[in-house]
Parts: structure tokens; C-alpha cells; sequence
DNA sequence: ATGAAAGCGCTAACAA
DNA sequence: TTGTTAGCGCTTTCAT
């Protein structure tokens, strides 16, 4: 490895001239200038970075934790995440915390002790005092929590409100509501949504909890027809929830749209991919990760924030598994 | 921050001896090792790693480069390869290098400059020269490219193999492979083993190539039965394109598997969520992912490698886009 | 058994 | 304009 000292050496100059070409600060005369430049690329020298973030204590690494990479919800997000910070110079480390507190700590120390700049949290087992004695910048994404962090959410409330009142408007009068757990703030805001509308127009609804799986959301489908056969309507909270009322709908011999409409929440590519395909509620994925990461650089560097809490819209995205004619059935 | 001169401090001794305590070398009187210990604790300092890494010209790091983790192969290759560094103490690094050289190289010297202390390559762009120069413990994974460095593969050439006779022995006489991208190992692989049986059986069949995503093979397969409408089977190179093609087929009326039977290659979660299910050739991806990690980990803690490289068998998985009962053709 | 001090590669304050 | 040097937090050699 070739060091500041290599190049000082070969330019005949001092390390502390060749840090001043390098960092652009401090005066430095235009044949020193040349030298140097001349001796870094003769001896294709990059400077470590490990040397910086000791005297800086900085890192130019962000965190993003997440529950779980293979979740398809999260791979758009963390793509996001990375294409901002790579064009900012930032190098993120995505941690999976399967919503286990011990793992959310592990990982958080693990980050603190490479001095990384900020923590985009897509998850959250700390309490707000725990995350705020960490004493770095930090941005909530998907799960909002309190106010004083930053957070990007998407209108998940608006957005049940309207998937709810899509399948009424199309015919459905007894409708299921499969909710996400019951400690995850994003799924309480889809459920109150979804029961806001029901209970206002006087909707036949039931609701059961699930989680954010296929294989849960599958069987509760089950369970759920064993006991209301006459549903005909279901919004599950989210796309992969949807595709596991898919399979346990076909495995009943239900029609999808036909006997029973569905509609989902995320807006994954997995939606399109499926047969019928997914009518859903989709979130700006992608976009949500891009603010998040703006507004933890931004915070990085110092910069003042003009919105802390952005609520993006969602829009319904029409597909198979609603029905075109409204009020018909089959 | 609390450092190792605050601990020595509380503790009433040298930096040194604390550092002893921490790494558990040298000789540390039983007295003093309680003393540092309770003052660890009581201040609760955490060493500091990147001064550590300064030192030792090592980060506890690994990088993971992948083309892109939205792609649905990666995401789980990625969970694995993190599931394994956590449990020896590595952070992972994963970088999007959307098989562009450019970006591969970008990262690549950005983990340099981090001290990473090794790489696991998912995607190949640059030469082995390259990666050889680069001096650091390396391991390829899915895409293999030479003998000298370790590598993780499956067996694609006997899996396309096993997929092709399957659709034959199903009943498929004249057969279309959406094979991947023409610089891809893999695919590559996978378009001989299907030649292989293809013509050994003297079975009527024709090959094109798409991207390694739904939306272009979704198009080529369009292509393909506009010009060959009787076509009867199809193997895509990849559960993605197998999504495609189902998309495709439904487009155009052809029924599955019915009229065509469909048969992928990967055996991603999307498969089984996919109505009907896809038969699929299932590679044991969480698998290549925990070997590649201790591949990779046993080179950076200089630990002999038995084999070098690793080819993970894979197998059929059933789904419904092939017939149950052979030869029986609606 | 323990401490003082040099050094990992870099930056910045201070001197010249 | 440039060089010398202390120091970021840690490890390890060398004295003691």
C-alpha cells in the first residue's frame, strides 16, 4: 500500500503539501501542486480511509437496518438507499435485524464503533431514548414513531381508506381486512384506514391479524373462509400477504374477481408478476429510500432540513384481482 | 466517546494493560484485570474500531458485489452471506455494481481503501488480473470464471440438463430456452446442458436470449410464438423469465400447461407464489451463500481450504406449469 | 506484571 | 508557500 509518505517522498515535498493538494484547502504553489499530482498518479495512491475516519471520526458509511433483506418489500428500498449515497460519496451497510432488539443493538454498536455517520431505521425495537442517545443522525423510513427524528412514511392511512372504499365501489359487501402485526405502526395506520371506511358506510367487515409472510397469510385465509364463506372482499396489508390469499383462494375454489376481489399494499414488482394480476396500493418504493438518504446526508453535513416528516402519496395501481364493472357479479 | 485512556484512567493503570484485558494477551494480574473490567463496564466503552483497523491493516469487513440486490436471486444470497459474517464478527458491505466495470471498479477501491479484508464476487466484470492485483482473499459466487480462486457454483449445466429432459418426458416435443445474456457464465452453462439433451434426443427446439428480467422475456417470448406458435414447452434461465413467459402466454391465450409447459431455474420465492406454482430447477441459493462467507472467512483467517471449488447440486421442484401425467397433452 | 512510547496513515495547527 | 509535529485511539515492543 502506498501512503502520503510515498508520495511526499517522490514529489519531493512534505506530507502535509501533498494533504493540502488532496483536500484542496491551504496554499499550495502551482509546480507543488503538479508534482504531487504527478507523484499520485505515478504510484496510483489512494488514500486510506481508515486514517481519515480516525482524525475526522467520520466514516462516510450510513446504516440501514432493516427486518430482513429477502422480505421483497426491502430490496427496492435498500437499492434506493445505495444509489443516493454512492453519488454523495457515502457507503452504506445494509443490517438485517429480524425486528430482534439484541440484533438492532449488535448492529448499532457495531456501526458507532466504525464511527458511521447516520442510521436510516426501516425498523424499530429501541425506544426513541435509546435511539437518541446514540447521538447521530438519523432517519426513520417506513415505521414512524415519534417526532423529533425525520421520518419518511407513505399515506399508509389515505391509502387503506382508498383501497377500502375500491373494493365497495366495485361491489364487495363483506370484506376482510388481513393486518399486519399489531406492533408495527404501519399496519395499525392501514388497519384504522380500512376501518374508518367500513365502519362509515356500514360495511360487513372482519379483521384478522397475519404476518407480513406469505406462509401466514395463506393460512389465515383459510381459517377465514372456514368461518365467513360469503366474504367477498379482501385487503391485505401487503403485496406478499396478497399473494398468499391468492394461493389459499384458489386452493378453495374461489374466483378471484369473480367470487371474491382482492387488493393489496406496497406496489412490489412480484405484483405484476403474479396471475391475476395484483390490484394494490403502491407506495413510491424507491422514492421513499432516495428522501431518506437525502435527509440523513443532510443532516451529515450539517445542512438545515426544511421538512422533517414526509408522508408520500399513494395511488392505486388496477389490476386483475379487481373487478373492471363496478357493482357486477358474478 | 469514552477511549482506552479514560478506562485506564478509572481503572488506575496503563493503556496497555487494558489493552491486554481486552485481547486477553500478555500477563495481567488478577487484580488489575478486575479493576479494567469493572471500569469497562461502569463507563461502558466499546473499543474503537477504526483505530483498531488502523493498526492491524484490517476492518472485520467483507464486501459482497452483486449486480442488483432488486433482482430477486440476490437478496437472499445476500441474507445468508450476512447471516454467516455476523456469527464470526464480519460486517458486510453489499454494492450494486449493475454489471457495469465502472462501478465495480469505483467499490472495489472504495472497500480497498477501508481496509476490507475480503470479497465475494457475485458479478464479473473486470479481468482476473484485476481481481488478482487487488491482493486480498477473494471467492466467486454463482459466476464462475477461472480455477485459481475459490468458487461457489451450482450445477447449471446438469440442472438445465434434468429441466429439459423433464419437459420431454412431460411430453413437450418442440422446445424454446430463454436463455441469459451471452456474457454470463451461467447462463451459458445452462444453454449447453439444455443443447446437450435437445439434440441428443433429436427434439425440434429453438433458442433466444433475454435479460435476466420479467419485462424482456416477456417480450421475446412474444416474439417466439408469433414465429413458432406450436411450440410446446418452454425452459426460461430464470425464475424472473419464467414469470415473463407466464405473463406472455396468458396475453396470448395459450394456456399452462395445458398447451405449453414452463419450466424455470432458480427456485426464488416467487415461484411458489406464482398462480399456477412454477416447476422449477432449484438451486440451494441460502446454501451458496453460507459457503462463499466461510469460503471467504477460513482465507482471511488463513485457514487451509480443503476444496476450492464448490458445484451444490440442485433439483426439480414440481410446480403446476408442467403436467402431472406424462404424455397426456388436452 | 506493568508502563512508556513508537507507530498505523492522515490532518491541521503552528512555525518558519 | 512550505515543513514540522502533535494527535486521532489502539496495539505492541521494549524496558523495568
Amino acid at each position: 500500500m502506498t501512503t502520503i509518505r510515498d508520495v511526499a517522498k517522490c514529489a519531493e515535498v512534505s506530507v502535509a503539501t501533498v494533504s493540502r493538494v488532496m483536500n484542496k484547502n491551504g496554499y499550495v504553489s502551482k509546480e507543488a501542486e503538479e508534482a504531487v499530482l504527478k507523484a499520485i498518479k505515478d504510484l496510483n495512491y489512494k488514500p486510506n480511509s481508515v486514517a481519515r475516519s480516525l482524525y475526522h471520526k467520520t466514516s462516510k458509511m450510513i446504516g440501514l437496518l432493516i427486518p430482513d433483506i429477502s422480505n421483497p418489500f426491502f430490496p427496492e428500498l435498500a437499492r434506493a438507499v445505495e444509489d443516493v449515497a454512492l453519488t454523495y460519496g457515502y457507503t452504506v451497510v445494509i443490517c438485517n435485524t429480524d425486528d430482534d432488539s439484541d440484533k438492532e443493538r449488535h448492529y448499532i454498536d457495531a456501526l458507532k464503533q466504525k464511527y458511521v455517520d447516520g442510521l436510516i431505521l426501516a425498523t424499530n425495537q429501541l425506544t426513541m431514548e435509546d435511539y437518541h442517545d446514540l447521538n447521530i443522525p438519523l432517519v426513520m423510513l417506513d415505521r414512524s414513531n415519534n417526532q423529533s427524528t425525520p421520518t419518511v412514511v407513505s399515506k399508509n392511512f389515505e391509502g387503506a381508506k382508498e383501497a377500502t372504499e375500491l373494493l365497495i365501489s366495485k361491489g364487495s359487501r363483506f370484506i376482510a381486512h388481513i393486518r399486519g402485526p399489531y406492533q408495527v405502526k404501519t399496519a395499525d395506520d392501514r388497519y384504522l384506514g380500512f376501518k374508518e371506511v367500513v365502519e362509515d358506510r356500514g360495511i360487513a367487515h372482519v379483521v384478522v391479524e397475519a404476518e407480513f409472510n406469505i406462509k401466514s397469510s395463506k393460512q389465515v385465509t383459510q381459517e377465514l373462509f372456514d368461518r365467513y364463506p360469503t366474504i367477498d372482499g379482501i385487503f391485505a396489508s401487503s403485496d406478499v400477504m396478497a399473494a398468499g390469499v391468492m394461493k389459499a383462494t384458489k386452493q378453495l375454489g374461489k374466483r378471484i374477481p369473480e367470487d371474491v376481489q382482492l387488493i393489496g399494499f406496497d406496489g412490489i414488482p412480484l405484483g405484476e408478476m403474479l396471475i391475476p394480476s395484483l390490484t394494490t396500493v403502491t407506495q413510491p418504493i424507491y422514492k421513499m429510500g432516495t428522501i431518506a438518504a437525502r435527509l440523513l446526508i443532510k443532516q451529515i453535513e450539517k445542512q438545515p432540513l426544511d421538512i422533517m416528516k414526509y408522508e408520500l402519496e399513494t395511488k392505486i395501481t388496477l389490476g386483475e384481482t379487481t373487478r373492471s364493472d363496478s357493482f357486477a357479479k358474478t
